[in-house]
DNA sequence: AGTGTCGTGTAACCTTTGTTACCGATTACC
DNA sequence: GGTAATCGGTAACAAAGGTTACACGACACT
């Protein structure tokens, strides 16, 4: 595991701190589509990702869901720290999106290292600010975007992250990501594809413009 | 000022920091309508508020708005906090709602109490957890609610907020707040007061149904 | 091969929201 | 008092997105 995090998080924290990490964590390895965290769950650590991609989301309470973010490797979630200062309920769903390798860390040693390590203080500081940045992302998404907008670049964060052009999905999840139904985008999907942005499989979807 | 300051903030804040803060904050008060800060300004500092209410809103590049929340007395901004880590340019804009006023805090100080005051801390993180918070609140509003229930909703923040139930205000800048035309709001707005949840007047609102 | 399920394409229709245009009332300013 | 600007109501229409229904091919299972 410390080889793992090393290569990861060695150039961000301390040796000290990387060896506290590596005593007190635990290593997780879930296959994709694995739900790590649902609403209204109590938290039970703090995540940090050294290798895959986990998506996170919000649900109504009529049950509509909305894609919020993506994170990887190298980051931790936020709403995970938030959660250890106010109540200790999820307020999202996180599921990995490919397979994933990641250490657990139990909430109590987070305030404990905030007051020892000035990297820990930074690494927890910058990431509020980078999931702050997605969710002002995404908020500018639904905002501002049309559909076939918000779609093409939902197609291209996923990506993304998979680090594939090739998408293994059908127009169902997305329509599900994207809080919209499977109609709506199998239609926008083949607007896409008729301006040549993308193309299109059974269950995949190849992003040409990337 | 350290009156003020110590009603606010004195149960959070050890006095150390309290004497801190007055020492090198710098007093403010603006006027309604003041913008205090816009998108792609630097940051000069961290604010607190100690009286009023200010609007923080979101723009694009074709000059869409959006309001994304309001913060109100022992309440700071943490896209503010968030840019001391990052980049140093602001994402948002800050305009006063009501009268207020107000301490700005250098940034310089905020890694260096981060340090020292385990109460700061806690501030900090409790100020980004609210935030992430009203985000997601935001999101949520926008994702999932038709644009009455959102007008409603916006209705009520603002009535909360100016703690009076007769919000003055146009339907124009409503139609802005919530990034719509006029025409759809003062539809929606008809409609709501032949519900009985509001009744409307010229550049005035009451809210019935609080 | 036969059956059932899943994924996709498409048409028809409805609702919500956005746009344009116009009008009357109120207010501000000269 | 006259004039211009602001504010709000409304109608008519357009565009985007949501809903329902159905067809057809791919695939899995037996």
């Amino acid at each position: 595991m410390i080889e793992a995090l090393k290569q990861n998080y060695g150039y961000l924290f301390e040796p000290a701190l990387l060896e506290g990490i590596s005593n007190v964590g635990q290593l997780k390895k879930v296959p994709e589509g694995f739900q790590l965290m649902d609403i209204g769950e109590p938290i039970k650590g703090m995540p940090l990702i050294l290798d895959g991609a986990i998506k996170i989301l919000r649900e109504d309470e009529k049950g509509n869901e909305l894609v919020l973010y993506f994170i990887e490797r190298g980051d931790t979630c936020a709403m995970t720290l938030s959660c250890c200062v106010g109540m200790a309920k999820s307020e999202i769903r996180a599921v990995a999106e490919t397979d994933t390798t990641l250490i657990m860390i139990p909430v109590e040693k987070m305030e404990n290292w905030m007051a020892t390590y000035k990297s820990w203080r930074q690494f927890i500081l910058q990431s509020y600010h980078d999931r702050l940045m997605e969710m002002l992302d995404t908020i500018d998404s639904i905002a501002f975007l049309k559909m076939d907008e918000r779609l093409l670049r939902h197609l291209r964060d996923k990506a993304m992250i998979t680090r594939d052009d090739v998408i293994q999905t059908t127009h169902q999840e997305i329509a599900q990501d994207l809080n919209t139904s499977r109609v709506v985008i199998s239609r926008l999907l083949k607007k896409l594809e008729n301006q040549g942005k993308i193309q299109l499989f059974r269950n995949s979807i190849k992003v040409i413009d990337l």
